[in-house]
DNA sequence: TCCATAGTTCTAGGATAATAGAATTATGTG
DNA sequence: CACATAATTCTATTATCCTAGAACTATGGA
């Protein structure tokens, strides 16, 4: 990722109404959700959220498919990991210690790695 | 960190400009540098500049102190851990194999860990 | 004290983004 | 086809952000 899509995200993201919006998807996984139900459980009018999903949809952070009169939304997730690699890219440049908790953060969410096998491939 | 400084976090390295001067702050390490240095190297005026920094400064994503004549800042890597956190906090909500790039970036960057016994704990 | 250097703050303009009402498109059902 | 539902697009108003010139503050040296 280089920075001019590394900023699209970002300013995409910063954004309160978005930003639960992508939480509300990164949450719900690859299933994805509605427009309509995103709207109902966020409590926004239609018009501003489908505006909103549309930044999003531009910054590479959601995909959508069509499924009957709905529309379903999921987050994108490799640019996801993407973005937090580039924000984190160069955080042992000059200072390894500095890189302890994040490393501790990501050992975390290894508690999901799809195998046994995985996890130990991993560390 | 709650939606509403996450926000100001991301709206605030949703800007070309103060990515780039996060990005040289986070490389630089906890030694900083001088405002002046990171106009030359940014190619950046002044002024700019310094309501970029302070809008980084407000977002909590760097710190400052002054030394003689110059104003000295650094990257707040506990802000930075924490945005991170906030975002891929709920990735593994319902599908735990979208995990797996996430864990590989941050394996790769335990290769930092500052100790190997450290390494060990944090796996 | 006087001057140079380093940064910041003030300011005004132009540009960009946010919001929501209204109209439009697309799909499914009777 | 007529109608209801689901979302989007159009539009205009308002608000916010961006930028850089100019003035100001703070520090160090002669």
């Amino acid at each position: 990722m280089e920075s001019k899509s590394a900023t699209l995200s970002l300013s995409a993201l910063g954004h309160e109404g978005r930003l639960a919006i992508f939480r509300l998807l990164v949450s719900a996984g690859p299933t994805g959700l509605a427009a309509g139900e995103i709207a109902r459980r966020l409590g926004m009018v239609p018009n501003s959220l489908s505006a909103n999903l549309n930044i999003l949809s531009r910054a590479n952070l959601t995909t959508s498919r069509r499924e009957g009169r709905s529309i379903i939304y999921q987050a994108d997730f490799s640019t996801m990991t993407a973005l937090v690699g580039f924000l984190v890219g160069d955080c042992c440049g000059g200072a390894p210690e500095i890189c302890s908790p994040l490393n501790q953060l990501l050992s975390q969410s290894q508690q999901c790695a799809p195998t046994p096998s995985r996890q130990k491939e991993l560390c």
